[in-house]
DNA sequence: CTGTTAGCGCCTTCAG
DNA sequence: CTGAAGGCGCTAACAG
């Protein structure tokens, strides 16, 4: 409310003894005191916006994140917060929905000027977004993987080897009918997810058992897990294994198979992507394919805060393995 | 990157008219021709600090929350976010961790020109943090329980009443034995959840079985969930019944009977609280008390753009009641 | 150590 | 309808 003129007016000094007094700059003790007392009188707090105009930077960093009701955003969010706390940037999350548009807005607005950079994790990108990134007048690193990675900082997963992984364990357990639901195939995850399946079965000699969600949620996953059980089922030899794409289809997956009166592991054994909390909370708890969340969203902060230090630096890619993380859902053999 | 100085030069157009053609005010169809191409050519975006600072307003509000991995707040969050859209607010969100401090820092940061206002969902309220709001440049409106809520627009949820709901529905279906799993007290809504829970079994003649969790998450919830099951176990009347005052401990307390053989609901019920996403997720689907987390955010973001419009109304507090609902963690009677 | 001054990029009167 | 000029609040030279 009150402006740094008046508290200068106030302490009986100009406005830049009051500016240095209050940035800890050279001013003498009595003058700290003075300008010290008076803020504190009229309650003044610095104007954000006049002094990121002059300095040229806000020390706030952005996340814009797809969807924030899932909970692997949330660990990537911490992990870049954890990464930039030394850095004393604060960081903002933005969700931006599922939409190139929505995703170009956000873009628009934050980075002119309200953030120093951002880390986006988009579900969908096109020429229309990459042209948007480039045109940003702050550093960004992207999360996901990018048709042409040259250009951008970025961090990915590598999904595909988590499919393996996935498919290679239930071959361990004794699973052999290992049916697939996947995310939509129009967004980077699910066609990266969704052909690294495709190329497993056909390594592995199995029947590509497949069904795509029409969303990376609960719901699309539910809906996606009761066609696929019923169609396999009525072929005569019903699944004993689902890989679900990420966890919350793979909770989906649960209550379709609790319908149907399936048992997980008996019945049929399932394994999520993405390790989130979800997995620990679910009951069986559930096998889930560790795409390094947390990692990535450390590696995202370093990137970005490495490009604020040096701007002219080459960009760099970094990709992060994944890990099983056995539970109960895959415990035992098929019944 | 470019400046509308720039911009202007380039239509040849002085730097006012510039400003006119790209924000609709009168100005020539060929000026606003000229000044567009150059902008389009120039990849043009304005400043937003600049444009802020002059304007005295960002188009933006910030929702501050206690804990981002609590889908509860990204219901309440969606519900501002719908609000406000056609205001054509954006909305940020910023995770605060649970202490005063940072709180305290957040609110210091944000209010400080880089929103025009704010909706904050504090855990923990004292005076400091009651004072720094008072000292704010834009309006905050709060969610939860305050002391004195005169001074603040102010929502919140009679969680007093969804506990009595959870109780007596458990009475309902024959449950006798009734524990209580609580958050840390010295929160807003664990204070208030467990005084509430003392009041009902007082006034229905019930023992009072109660337990604190030391964080209204999943591992606190489990771990307190362990303790009181295994005391009243000792005991020799086992508890036939939980009600969880957030749904993350009911998950924890669904963990906690299995690791125990216990059946939900054959042997235990438990009712949850928020009715938050993660009630339909679990299996069996969790009874939750729905204490209207989107009605919350909505009421929250409409007193925000009220006030925004006329910031001398008078302060205005809404109470939402709390409405039951039934799942299949509380069917049946007790075996 | 202190005060004066020139902008950061933009919008908005005020003359023309 | 257009241009010149002032200032939003702050910081960083520059003199003193």
């Amino acid at each position: 409310m009150s402006t740094l003129l008046e508290v200068a007016r106030r302490a009986g000094v100009s406005i830049a003894s009051a500016s240095r007094a209050l940035n800890g700059e050279s001013a003498s003790p009595r003058t700290v005191e003075l300008v010290t007392a008076a803020a504190l009188e009229l309650e003044y707090v610095p104007d954000a916006r006049a002094r990121g105009l002059k300095r040229g930077a806000t020390g706030q960093l952005a996340f814009g994140v797809a969807d924030v009701g899932n909970h692997v955003y949330v660990e990537m969010m911490r992990a870049v917060e954890d990464a930039v706390r030394d850095a004393s940037y604060r960081v903002l999350i933005s969700s931006v929905g599922s939409t190139v548009e929505t995703e170009v807005a956000l873009l628009r607005s934050l980075a002119s000027g309200y953030v120093d950079g951002l880390v986006i994790s988009p579900l969908r990108v096109d020429a229309e977004l990459l042209a948007e990134l480039g045109r940003l007048r702050v550093p960004v690193v992207v999360v996901g993987l990018l048709p042409h990675p040259e250009g951008f900082d970025n961090v990915r997963a590598n999904s595909a080897a988590g499919v393996e992984l996935a498919v290679e364990h239930l071959l361990d357990t004794g699973r052999r009918r290992i049916g697939f639901v996947n995310g939509p195939e129009d967004t980077t995850p699910g066609r990266v997810r969704g052909r690294a399946f495709t190329a497993v079965c056909e390594r592995l000699g199995l029947a590509e058992l497949g069904v795509v969600a029409s969303d990376f949620t609960f719901a699309a996953g539910l809906d996606a897990a009761r066609d696929l059980l019923d169609r396999t089922t009525r072929t005569g030899t019903p699944l004993d294994a689902v890989v679900a794409a990420n966890d919350l289809i793979a909770a989906g997956t649960y209550h379709a198979a609790a319908e149907r009166g399936l048992q997980i592991p008996g019945d049929l054994a399932v394994v999520g992507m993405d390790d989130s909390a979800l997995a620990a909370q679910l009951l069986p708890t559930l096998t889930s394919v560790d795409l390094g969340a947390a990692a990535r969203g450390r590696h995202a902060a370093e990137l970005l805060l490495a490009r604020l230090r040096d701007p002219d630096r080459p960009t760099q890619s970094v990709v992060v393995e994944p890990a099983l993380v056995v539970r109960s859902s895959t415990a035992g053999s098929p019944s």
